[in-house]
DNA sequence: ATATTTTTAGGACATATGTCCTCATTTTTA
DNA sequence: TAAAAATGAGGACATATGTCCTAAAAATAT
């Protein structure tokens, strides 16, 4: 991690991401003296396991994945940072050190706020508590959710419901608007917590059944309707 | 749910259970205004989708089932309480409303903080809040290892983590102190997220293996060390 | 432009786990 | 105490998913 010394560009962000909202208005200028940028070459980690926290980061931009690690050298991705997000809340209040790694799978800019003279503060902020309590709720329940599914879906809901939540809008050849999927498929499979092998296999039932179609870069949406019903609708 | 108006056995639990930690000193006694015992009866909901929450409960006494809900009907056990702990948080702090459903498995006791005219002063009271930050983060933490258990590890491996998780002391013929697991089988699998079938499978194989017997009432486990390994020590 | 690495594609086979049944045993209810 | 219901035990078979390979296609480096 290297800091970048840029008040401007600081200031910028603190605007575009509203981050004077997660605090007390007026412990926010004590807050600030101990922010700066931060920048994570890709491979770099934010977090080891079993390591004192030092910074929370608010991430701007970049990719960053959080997995946890099991002892047969295994990683389980959890999750991917992609647009803003909070990372070091589940580190700042678990007591016990998780099994957690979390590291920069691109280049990746935060703003780091150091806690080491401001963790009293903090943990008497109403403000910033409640914003906290609430990201770990959210985490929470997306967490138990994803738990649920994976026990009682098949690959074919999950993937899904996965093609629907990271399938983005693109033109195609007639300018026509699709969702187009096109994420690595290693990755994925990562995510979904299968072999690559079987996230071949299901994509290829999918396009059997013409729901999707292969396409230059990716796989298109071509049966929306039917992927939708497939998918996480599982949940009432 | 009914309410039970004791404030003799009120004062022994929130001694007890150290309540008053929960929350500001000064501002306890606000609270406590709005804190009665509640009794619910084997089967009633405390928590149900899509409804507003009302109370905040500590659990003091008997068994509730937290688990989410799909929509083929079928339900995943999440969690048990059976021992004190906290019930809320996550509908409290969640701004959506999760598809949870929280039951009680026996007639149990809890003491009940209603919302009404507290939740202003608990959103700004900061030993509370970080309280619950805390109880997230925990439920969290454990949430995502059992996510990632469940993804990476066979049945087997699940099952050991939690025969030890859930196994007693007890003496046997002899007066030897030994572990017993005496949960009831359908709801192991429930909690394990598999078939009864294929639970039943398992603990054939590790009655086979020697690692556990059938006794009169459960299994007792005979080779502690070897389930040790089989399980969550799959975690560094 | 060619060589090297990464990613996609899929065959073959083994294993984990689910579904559906049947029956014995234990617990609960009448 | 007898009848009914719940729980434990397990056979047979189908399906989901993993492992191991091999090869084509695409991306990247030399």
């Amino acid at each position: 991690m290297e800091f970048i010394e840029d008040e401007k560009k600081m200031g910028y962000y603190v605007d575009k991401f509203n981050l004077r909202n997660y605090f007390r208005e007026d412990f926010f200028s004590q807050y600030q003296k101990y922010m700066t940028i931060a920048r994570f070459s890709k491979g770099e980690y934010l977090y080891r396991q079993k390591e004192n926290i030092q910074y929370l980061y608010f991430f701007i931009e970049g990719k960053i994945k959080v997995s946890s690690v099991l002892s047969n050298g295994k990683r389980q991705a959890l999750y991917y940072y992609k647009k803003f997000g909070i990372l070091g809340d589940l580190e700042l209040f678990n007591r016990s050190n998780p099994y957690t790694i979390i590291q920069a799978e691109k280049d990746s800019y935060c703003i780091a706020l150091s806690l080491a003279y401001t963790k009293h503060l903090l943990y008497n902020d109403p403000v910033f508590l409640r914003n906290m309590a609430e990201l770990l709720a959210e985490k929470l329940y997306h967490s138990s959710s994803n738990f649920s599914l994976n026990i009682y879906c098949s690959l074919e809901n999950r993937l899904c419901a996965y093609l629907i939540s990271s399938a983005e809008k693109k033109r195609d050849e007639t300018g026509a608007e699709t969702l187009v999927f096109q994420e690595k498929l290693s990755e994925t499979a990562e995510i979904l917590g299968t072999s690559y092998r079987h996230l071949h296999r299901t994509l290829k039932y999918l396009k059997e059944e013409e729901l999707i179609e292969k396409c230059s870069n990716g796989y298109r949406i071509i049966n929306l309707e039917a992927i939708k019903q497939l998918s996480s609708e599982q949940f009432i």
